[in-house]
DNA sequence: CTTGAGTTATGAACGACGTTCAAGAATCAT
DNA sequence: ATGATTCTTGAACGTCGTTCATAACTCAAG
């Protein structure tokens, strides 16, 4: 394969991720269609299939893109803060944001499930993971002595408690807190989380 | 239409219930075929339209199932403790088992999401609701003077903490408490809450 | 019992989908 | 300029949810 019908390959595949980017964005994930993809994207239908392995690869891949935007958020957020719990607190702040002004890339990047047997390729876990790190320094300023681990653990377990209210309030026509008190409800609950979790 | 005819069409729809039931719990939700459930239910294809709007309506139905199911369990679990604290414990254990043993059904039950425009009957939503119910007693009980609006939103936002650590948990290939662990971080994470709200 | 109008059940047919692959177009070394 | 090789294309396939013309059935009236 020459080099450039490699480089041309690239930038076809960075055409069907803004496409698909772009589809998602508007309609969800089960809006995303091959033959609609392709066209806005100005190739033939066959030709999805010789740059990616599938429409799950191409979903993947916007989902990395995702997954990237958000971790600079939180980066930004991190930063900003005196306090580990005021770190802590802009980190959900800057999550709930993100998750109220790209809701269907959000949900895309946290409800995408492969066919059972499939797994996500290694460097796109590792994305996730990293996303997570964020929360290990302030948590570990406010629970010293804690090994790594237990840490990591307890980054992962408050992530998700975050996670899970914002899915249940966006997600949720049942339950779930209002969309209006949503940020004051993550907060209740990382101040809570954060105090509890210094005194246990 | 007669009396005869409305009995067997309500026992048809047992059986359709019951076969989409059992191919969930098999398969998943994506693993739910029209025409594989209308053959096990005895039926002809078409006559899942009679009875049911929808493919997404049979699985309301499943989904109100196995919610009662997981409604009863909390029910036992919230009887059995004694302290506030220890009923919410209980529950978030009840939970985890229940996710657990039941993973596809309760997957289902959380996770399934009507086409654009079109809400869950308000019937189903009750259900939801009702189901996160079992909190506020003991959580009014460990927080005594807030008012049922208040009590009722960290009711849910109690609810969604676990379910997110749940969720992610047995979901995410990336990240999430591996599930050995899960309920011991469940266990921290109700502890640490029980304990950050009462005193904040 | 017979009739026929009204009701219910059926499954072939439709359109949309993801994916494949034979055949054509383009590229490149000689 | 030519043949070999590589890449691109979109028609075709199988599967899906859903519909609807038609067949089968039900039942009151004669």
């Amino acid at each position: 394969m020459s080099n450039n019908t490699k480089t041309k390959r690239d930038e076809l595949r960075q055409r069907l991720i803004d496409a698909a980017e772009d589809e998602i964005a508007r309609l969800g994930m089960v809006g995303l269609k091959a033959r609609s993809v392709t066209q806005t994207a100005g190739c033939a239908l066959g030709a999805l299939y010789n740059v990616v392995t599938d429409l799950d690869g191409l979903i993947i891949l916007v989902n990395s893109r995702t997954i990237k935007r958000l971790s600079d958020k939180l980066d930004e957020a991190g930063r900003t803060a005196k306090t580990p719990e005021g770190a802590l607190k802009a980190l959900a702040t800057a999550y709930v944001q993100f998750a109220l002004s790209e809701r269907n890339l959000w949900f895309a990047a946290f409800n995408h499930r492969l066919p059972d047997g499939q797994d996500l390729p290694d460097w796109h876990q590792a994305e996730y993971l990293a996303l997570i790190t964020h929360l290990t320094h302030p948590l570990g300023a406010l629970l010293p002595g804690l090994s790594t681990e237990t840490l990591a653990l307890r980054a992962q377990t408050l992530f998700a408690s975050v996670h899970g209210v914002v899915q249940l309030s966006l997600n949720g026509q049942f339950a779930g807190a209002p969309r209006e008190v949503l940020q004051d409800e993550v907060q209740a609950l990382v101040e809570a989380l954060s105090l509890g979790l210094r005194s246990s």
